[in-house]
DNA sequence: GGTTGGTCTATTGTCTACAGAAGACAACTG
DNA sequence: CAGTTGTCTTCTGTAGACAATAGACCAACC
């Protein structure tokens, strides 16, 4: 049996870090101070700007050069990065990893997808959230493409983590389980093995709701943006 | 006027990483010692263990925890990944992008390109690598769409770092020049505002040949790498 | 009263130093 | 002679300290 290493404080203060833009503690637009943070996650500031350059490439938080690192505020032309990117990136995995090949592969998804529902049903609100993420890459993951999952992790978690979609879904409490019996039906149509199924599924599977009203809540609307948002709701309700 | 701010020595770090991997002076596979390096660039370990922690994130070292660092080593499967998802990022920049809305973006364009010309001409092997990456970056960048953007170049960079294109471009010594031509129609199809030609073009734009005989230059031969590379070659010469 | 200049504090950028682990090599034992 | 074990060196991981800069606050001047 090998024995792990344990793992390195930088490790630790990103996933640190992550758990702290998931929960709310900080939130989009906040100051991120290297000091305060040294003393509250107890490790050294080199670690710590270690873990804060891997978060600002994967874009939760933004450095200015000798004035500070800032959670990431997102614009509306940003969101509406995501969410396309997102769909190009669920439309290639899905084209390429259904119908399931490696049965392997599946049982990440469901260890996943159980992890998730433990999560739901005893209400840990970042463990959902961390488990949905890890479903979803799981899923990406179906069509063996580690450059394409790694791509959508990094979009989902900027989504997830810079839109306060966590004070969302805790104003809405009873959704937890159905979002958990929603990804229930989506592995099973991965399994029935229709990418035509899938591709459905996913369409209607996007937490769209977030959309409403979303001009008023954040800044920075391009052209494109706003074409976008317009098509988006006349499409799909 | 706005003056800008001194580069920090972890920027400055960043890009010498970069050109040791664009010049061959690092090579696939080697180690990257920190010691070795902050001699050589006169930077201490910490600015440098930033640097490396955003090439880490690139995909052009890999980390080894208390082990060290290396170079990325690209196996056939790797070389499938990049490929297959570089094509899709193209395809969804040109269906955004193209015919061009915002001429400004353009500018940016033929600016590299002009730069590209210049390294072309006086055989700044490096130059003209970094200024082939801007160019590209700058064609997706007509979409719009930053996310999009990064991910091209990101993908784009570690095609390039660690393939080794540089010595064999190395040897075929003409196609410099040819190469901007090349660039330059890519960039008059786009101005002819068609998509189907730029999708036409840039299918005919990929640096292909260095595909052959590629199974015996790399390791790491997944069941997808194989079945694509056999579509790619009955499909494309 | 508004603006300009200076100082002062908080925070970032960087360096040096130390602790601990991994790998290499040699000596020892069967 | 082969395998194993112990030591030694090299490198990484982390900590703490110092230098430099940005922003705030206050005072003086126009």
């Amino acid at each position: 049996m090998r024995i792990e290493a344990p793992p390195s404080m930088v490790q630790l203060a990103t996933e640190a870090l992550m758990r702290m833009l998931l929960s709310g503690k900080l939130q989009p637009g906040d100051r991120v101070v290297e000091n305060q943070l040294t003393q509250e996650l107890g490790v050294s500031r080199p670690p710590l700007r270690e873990a804060m350059r891997v978060l600002e490439q994967q874009g939760l938080i933004t450095q200015q050069p000798r004035r500070g690192a800032f959670v990431t505020r997102l614009t509306l032309h940003d969101i509406y990065e995501i969410v396309t990117l997102r769909r190009e990136l669920e439309r290639m995995a899905v084209d390429l990893g259904v119908p399931v090949r490696e049965q392997s592969r599946l049982q990440r998804c469901h260890a996943a997808l159980d992890r998730h529902g433990d999560c739901a049903r005893s209400g840990d609100w970042i463990g959902v959230l961390e488990q949905a993420v890890e479903f979803h890459s799981s899923v990406i993951g179906l069509s063996g493409h580690r450059r394409l999952e790694e791509a959508y992790r990094s979009i989902q978690l900027q989504m997830l983590l810079c839109m306060g979609m966590n004070r969302q879904a805790r104003a809405s409490g009873e959704s937890l389980v159905d979002d958990w019996a929603r990804h229930r039906r989506l592995l099973e149509v991965i399994e029935s093995g229709s990418p035509e199924a899938v591709h459905a599924e996913l369409a209607g599977h996007g937490e769209m709701t977030f959309l409403d009203g979303i001009e008023d809540r954040v800044g920075g609307h391009s052209p494109e943006s706003l074409a976008w948002l317009k098509r988006v709701r006349e499409g799909d309700t």
